[in-house]
RNA sequence: UCCCCAAUAGCUCAGCUGGUAGAGCAAAUGACUGUUAAUCAUUGGGUCGCUGGUUCGAGUCCAGCUUGGGGAGCCA
């Protein structure tokens, strides 16, 4: 069997030569003496023109293919007479590996909702759309390890099944082998028994794996993790999902200011890649959903972050004038036409909100010199707000345990997280980051299903 | 979970003040010497989301439900 070529690794220094290329069928064409086979193997966003001659042995079933199917070609790569094309591939042996039925297929030459595409997700990756997304969700994802593996950084692959809630983070997943088919055993208060479940106790899928890379950070200094998350909150909307995946950077040493910095730099870091690699994809994104796509990129790879603590985020908006839906008053939390005004028109550019009220914030936060702030930072993007959430945290052990009291949240449970704080504690900081949220910005997708390979929401688990 | 909008052929849609279903694309068949979501011709294709109601008569009006979309909340 012959070498495969990709198709991303054609260039004019193999005009001449013979290649062999397997994928599938995108178009069709045919005439009385030779047909045009449009072919893709999903390692570039054009695909390239194969010319089939009728004088090919098997020419009868060839001219039957159809979009969809699955080819091996070998031929030689020519330089193309036609337009929209450099090259193209005469093709000697044309091998039908599968065929697609045509009155079946939901793909066609022409195209899709994005709605209908989500209803066939198995097969909305031979698309053009989605081509481009899951290439740029690759390099985002090579960025992510490379940022940070060349820092230094440790790689910590931290629990899925955990019995903590990181208070705060939104509804937990029960996980458990005790059957819903069958009598639940219970306790002599009627409450069900957990000491006969698997882990002998209640414990949950994760929502956030902070609380254990703290401990990483606590030894190894410089950690992250990028792993699956989980939420079971009943969110309907275009950015949420119950399973995504989070990259959580963890620093010692580090306090918010330098905290700042790192966030900065990695969403840059993050973006340029996808610059760099993927102009043909960011193209195509561009001309089918936004205008502004690559602008949108450029501009905030080459932008300085607004640093802006939220009291005087709160003083802009109350003198803005600005007919928000929502008043703005000191202690809540700011609503999403808040951040918005604030990155997209007040500012220009992503802004960075630090110190925020303790009140609206976790408990892990670390308490301000003020008494009513904590070391916290969100990262607002235009278009899409909040897309990094982080702090310090806090290191003092009788500050923490005091708000633990506060918030009525029970001490036993945390007991090897304050041990943290007890022995050999040091300012230390980190920050989520939903790996779809970046997707979508990058690529310009508007609903958070359509970056990530078969979506978790409430009521679908399909695929 | 709340607010708003929508649901008609495989897909995208039209269908007026209620009178019994249409187009483009796709598919199948044929034609075509270079096409680019090719072009031309022919053919097939519908429980008008579901349930009930109003009416002589409902795709059309009303109610409930289901599904999808947009926005909000929760957040990443």
């Amino acid at each position: 069997m012959s070498q495969r070529t990709r198709l991303a690794a054609l260039s004019s220094a193999l005009v001449g030569q013979e290649i062999c290329l397997r994928g599938w069928l995108r178009t069709v064409r045919n005439s009385k003496k030779f047909s045009f086979l449009n072919l893709n193997d999903g390692s570039t966003q054009s695909g390239i023109q194969i010319i089939a001659d009728a004088e090919l042995p098997d020419y009868e079933e060839i001219a039957k293919l159809t979009t969809g199917s699955a080819v091996e070609v070998i031929g030689q790569l020519v330089e193309s007479p036609g337009k929209g094309q450099a090259f193209e591939v005469q093709a000697q042996q044309i091998r039908i590996y599968g065929r697609s039925p045509g009155e079946d297929y939901p793909l066609q030459k022409k195209g899709h909702t994005l709605e209908f595409l989500r209803e066939i997700a198995h097969l909305r990756l031979r698309t053009n759309t989605f081509g481009a997304v899951f290439r740029i969700r690759n390099t985002l994802a090579d960025a992510v390890h490379r940022f940070f593996q060349e820092r230094g950084f440790l790689y910590i692959h931290t629990p899925i099944i955990t019995a903590s809630d990181t208070e705060g983070a939104g509804a937990l997943f029960q996980v458990t082998t005790l059957s819903l088919d069958q009598r639940l055993p219970l306790t002599a208060q009627g409450k069900p028994d957990y000491s006969a479940d698997f882990f002998g106790r209640p414990v949950f899928l994760t929502v956030s794996g902070q609380l254990n890379v703290e401990a990483f950070a606590c030894s190894f200094g410089d950690v992250y993790t990028f792993g699956p998350t989980f939420r079971a909150e009943n969110s309907n909307t275009s950015r949420h999902l119950a399973e995504f995946w989070m990259i959580e950077p963890e620093v010692a040493f580090c306090e918010l200011s330098d905290l700042v910095q790192l966030a900065a730099d990695f969403l840059k870091f993050l973006l340029s890649s996808c610059l760099e690699r993927h102009s043909e994809d960011l193209a195509f994104l561009q001309k089918m959903y936004d205008p502004e796509l690559c602008a949108t990129l450029e501009h905030i790879v080459s932008s300085e972050f607004q640093t802006v603590s939220y009291t005087e985020a709160v003083d802009i908006l109350q003198q803005s004038e600005q007919p928000f839906e929502f008043a703005v008053e000191w202690g809540a939390d700011l609503q999403s036409e808040h951040e918005r005004y604030l990155t997209e028109q007040h500012y220009g550019c992503p802004v960075v909100l630090i110190d925020y009220p303790r009140d609206i914030k976790s408990f892990y936060m670390k308490q301000n010199p003020d008494d009513r702030t904590v070391a916290a930072m969100d990262v607002l993007f235009p278009r899409i707000g909040e897309i990094i959430g982080g702090s310090q945290r806090e290191d003092n052990l009788e500050q923490l345990q005091k708000r633990l009291r506060e918030l009525d949240l029970p001490e036993e449970e945390y007991g090897w997280y304050l041990d943290l704080r007890r022995y050999g504690s040091v300012p230390h900081s980190g920050f989520g980051l939903g790996f779809e949220r970046i997707v979508q910005f990058v690529t310009g997708m508007k609903n958070i299903r359509d970056v990530i390979p078969f979506p978790r929401v409430p009521g679908h688990a399909d695929f």
